[in-house]
DNA sequence: TTGTAGGCGTTATCAG
DNA sequence: CTGATAACGCCTACAA
């Protein structure tokens, strides 16, 4: 490709610059600017009427073969595509759910985005996605959006809001709330059993041995939200195996980064405490920890047993390999969708707010020693 | 919270499930089946003309402060919100762009994703993201779906589709293509300086002393493609360095993920050839290599140097970290972005397709000697 | 400065 | 089985 070959950033014509400019109607230009078919049309051409197009194309059954066939014809010869908006207008929805989250650069996001998008498929619908950035005041914008006139429902998965804001989720539209920052809000509720999962990843270090766990990622303060729950299992596991808390082995990071993950890690060393292992409360902060293990030829999982939370798909690659406890994100996308679409489907479903918890399980690999 | 000491798996009503379900209008139940808020019952209400409603809302200039007033507090008592599917069916927009890549899963493009997301954002549009699967079908079908009437236009990263193919990218709609795939298309492209980069990140390790270097993620008979390009560079590095190109060095790796990566790692060592550097035609591959030759214990970068391409966030926190070849995606982003706006709101432009190269950079970490 | 009258492309109703 | 015709909610001329 000579293409390549250009020097870096630098904007050129194509292959079609060089075609005359000529406004007449039928250049073979990039695109016509031809205004879209409509059914009438297709209706004009396969000499029927506007609502017999209107049944070939939604499947109508009761239609005569021949009629079909010819309004098919006509379809494929004018390309007609229908125009979702007038439909959508027309039936009083779009085809569109929204999913709003923190920010799709985040590994876990990125995943259960993935799984939502599946799960929409299977029902049809396209996937709108929408970042929160993890602001607040955005968490709060999503709900109240413009856009939510684009989209049939959303899914909302808040980051920063807090219990007491779950007066917010009272809105006019479907909505199903994702994750574990809010809790016992007027609507349908998925998440994961996320303090058995830290208790069972705590559980699983003590059983490997470890008895001076530490633990990353504590948010100061919070009581609800994944740090609080995880922290929570976290002394569960402890308390029923006769371990003191120590709280010199209980570390922050607000942002549940690879970095800040590392940064706890760094800081736990310098400090001098003495630990035989590590829960960093999501991957990231865990695969920060072994970062920085590693730096310090901290042998793993020798001296120091590692475990995370999410089993993003990097936790299998790491060196050591990371063992973490895998939430049933495909579960959790499926319900959700699932239960988005029947709030949309039958809006008139009094049915109180549901509340489920995926299954979850514990992924030992090498950073457990196995 | 309780809740979460429910057994896993496990599906209950919320708090407000005891609720008697009458159907009372006013029950203040999770949702108001209430048909929407019109125009029509705002101007009812502020007593004025739909027009006028309409005038406010679109930020009309020239209205009566007292009428803009009386309007605003309708719409906030009334709650009324546009409706998306009237008023694109009415300007014949949407306000949705769509973004149709592989998978969100593989980092690369969800960080790509993001960027998007952020670009359009600074045009007011929304992004709705499709996924290909890297299937070829797929990829054919996201050009033609019928989502494609729920979007002014399309950002469209394909990964299978051949340079024969490019005919399919004569479409009636605005498009815009991203990537490596195909070129000298009838559309806008926009990608990055690929077979520099591959030369830059080739004659980074040269430098470093590497002579022997093996290179990952192949694909035989490929023409144009990242890998085609990729090897492109590496090759023209090898040459002005007065290298000579070994083809046992060379080996394939179909999907770019970690897995094939370690995979061909391991063919490699397992095949006794000799080599002091490894080239990653992605960072999954490189990262995939890098779990290899640690599991092997070969040293990284004493004995082997690493090197990627794509500067995803994890090549900032492997163990080692892992160098690699950062390309614009912000640059890549904003600029297809702009184009393809530019193409929607200017439907009669005539101007022949454009190409653009974003620019790159080497980012060298300890996988090559920092 | 505000009101009236259509129509955007579809689907639903209801005859024929 | 198929055809008129009336909405869906909004915006844009054009009038007033």
């Amino acid at each position: 490709m000579t293409e390549a070959d250009a020097p870096h950033g630098d904007v050129r014509d194509g292959p079609a610059a060089d075609e005359p400019p000529r406004a007449s109607s039928h250049t073979p230009l990039t695109r016509r600017p031809r205004a879209a078919v409509t059914m009438h049309e297709v209706a004009a051409r396969a000499r029927v009427s506007i609502k017999t197009v209107s049944n070939v194309i939604n499947g109508y059954p009761h239609i005569r073969p021949a009629t079909k066939e010819r309004v098919e014809k006509a379809i494929q010869d004018l390309g007609y595509k229908v125009n979702a908006s007038a439909r959508n207008l027309r039936r009083g929805r779009a085809g569109v759910i929204g999913l709003a989250l923190p920010e799709l650069a985040l590994p876990y996001f990125a995943e259960l985005a993935d799984e939502v998008m599946k799960a929409a498929e299977r029902h049809g619908v396209s996937v709108l996605i929408e970042h929160t950035g993890a602001q607040r005041s955005r968490e709060f914008d999503v709900l109240r959006s413009d856009r939510r006139s684009l989209t049939d429902g959303l899914l909302f998965s808040p980051l920063e809001m807090a219990q007491d804001d779950v007066g917010a989720l009272t809105v006019d539209y479907p909505l199903v709330l994702l994750g574990e920052r809010l809790f016992g809000g007027p609507v349908d509720h998925v998440t994961m059993a996320t303090v058995e999962g830290a208790r069972a990843a705590t559980a699983h270090l003590i059983e490997r041995g470890a008895r001076r766990i530490a633990v990353i990622g504590a948010h100061e303060g919070e009581v609800v939200g994944s740090a609080a729950l995880r922290l929570n299992g976290y002394r569960q596991a402890l308390k029923e195996a006769g371990i003191p808390m120590r709280p010199e082995l209980v570390r922050e990071a607000g942002l549940w980064h690879r970095s800040t993950g590392a940064d706890a890690t760094r800081q736990l060393l310098d400090d001098g405490v003495e630990f035989d292992a590590v829960f960093g409360l999501n991957d990231a902060l865990a695969l920060g920890a072994l970062h920085e293990l590693h730096q310090r030829h901290v042998d793993v999982p020798g001296r120091v047993k590692v475990i995370g939370f999410d089993d993003i798909e990097d936790a299998a690659f790491s060196a050591p390999t990371l063992s973490t406890i895998s939430p049933g994100k495909q579960q959790i996308a499926r319900t959700a969708v699932d239960f988005l679409m029947e709030r949309i489907g039958t809006p008139e479903l009094l049915l109180g707010p549901r509340y489920v918890e995926a299954a979850f399980f514990v992924v030992a690999r090498e950073s457990t020693g196995g």
